[in-house]
DNA sequence: AAGTGGGTCGCCCTCTGCTGGTTCAGA
DNA sequence: ATCTGAACCAGCAGAGGGCGACCCACTT
């Protein structure tokens, strides 16, 4: 309800209901209800800023601009708080916007799917996914991208010869992205209630990376011992036909002459020997003393 | 009537962080 | 040859900063 003990204030509110704008832009015909609105308008048209900031180079229409740069550029004042948080913004809307994200409204509704947002530029961010627009290209190798920051993150990990690293806190790795450092410490130097057994012996660990670490002790170590003697190998498949040393067993037997033996490869090389005719040895000669060998493995 | 200050709506931008698919080296 | 898993990468959403344009009430 308006009142006022001013007959032109009064005169000048009820202007307010009645639409009236007699005030015609002619560079666009839009029309205004004040001159001052009109001669703001016209500056737009024309460039013309008479608000200049005392503090850096910008200029602005009206003053509330100035007013408003100030507290964004210079004073930093942000008059309206939030009453759940910390935050507080130079302008209302931004407050209206940040609350929000407290109570979790999103006014916004995406038409295609069950999306909705906090504010209009998400929602129309989002709709990007649908319609496939990619407007962001890459100067380098013209990659596209629906939105600016991923195509900097491109620009920057693909051509950029300085990118910066990320050097993980517990471990000497070094990781591009900030994001991925965050997941490999996750994976791997996370507390884990559950022990994690090392594979080749009782060892167990909480941590990820310690087991890996530990495990890695193990690599050049001969953990296959043969119960009958001194023989050790690195793999399982060895002592395997080791054992049939022990055993007797010769389960590969040659089918020309009926001999058996302990290994695929000792049959192989009986074959080729004795009833193979297109079989011609090669001969290794030791660059040292000029003796022949017939196998490589010999020499 | 003109000027001023506060307010609203809208647009665009950056920074940030998570997610899931791909690649590649080592087992 | 195959499997596994860590790092790489693009996609995408959340949050907030800054400004343009305009409107309105009040004061001068």
């Amino acid at each position: 309800m308006f009142t006022s003990s001013r007959m032109s204030s009064f005169h000048h509110h009820m202007k307010t209901h009645t639409n009236e704008k007699t005030h015609l832009c002619h560079l666009c015909l839009k029309t205004f209800r004040t001159v001052t609105l009109l001669r703001n308008h016209v500056n737009t048209h024309t460039g013309t800023r008479p608000y200049k900031c005392s503090d850096c180079s910008m200029a602005f229409v009206t003053s509330g601009e100035l007013v408003r740069h100030r507290r964004y550029k210079h004073t930093h004042e942000k008059p309206f708080k939030c009453s759940m948080c910390k935050y507080a913004s130079v302008e209302a809307s931004k407050l209206k916007r940040h609350v929000r994200s407290h109570t979790g409204e999103r006014p916004f509704q995406c038409c295609e799917c069950s999306y909705a947002s906090r504010d209009t530029y998400k929602l129309k961010r989002h709709m990007r996914t649908h319609s496939g627009e990619k407007p962001y290209e890459c100067h380098v190798c013209h990659a596209r991208f629906s939105q600016s920051g991923t195509m900097k993150t491109h620009t920057q990990q693909k051509h950029s010869e300085d990118l910066p690293k990320h050097q993980c806190p517990h471990c000497a790795t070094i990781i591009t992205r900030k994001s991925d450092l965050r997941v490999h410490i996750r994976n791997l130097h996370t507390y884990s209630a559950a022990e994690l057994k090392c594979r080749y012996c009782s060892a167990v660990f909480h941590e990820r990376y310690a087991l890996i670490q530990h495990q890695k002790t193990h690599k050049n170590e001969k953990r296959f011992k043969c119960e009958h003697c001194s023989y050790a190998c690195k793999q399982a498949r060895y002592m395997t036909s080791h054992i049939r040393i022990h055993t007797g067993e010769k389960p590969f037997t040659c089918l020309s002459c009926n001999k058996c033996f302990r290994q695929k490869q000792l049959l192989k090389v009986h074959f080729r020997k004795y009833h193979d005719a297109s079989f011609i040895p090669a001969v290794y000669k030791c660059t040292k003393c000029d003796k022949g060998f017939s196998r490589w493995v010999l020499y």
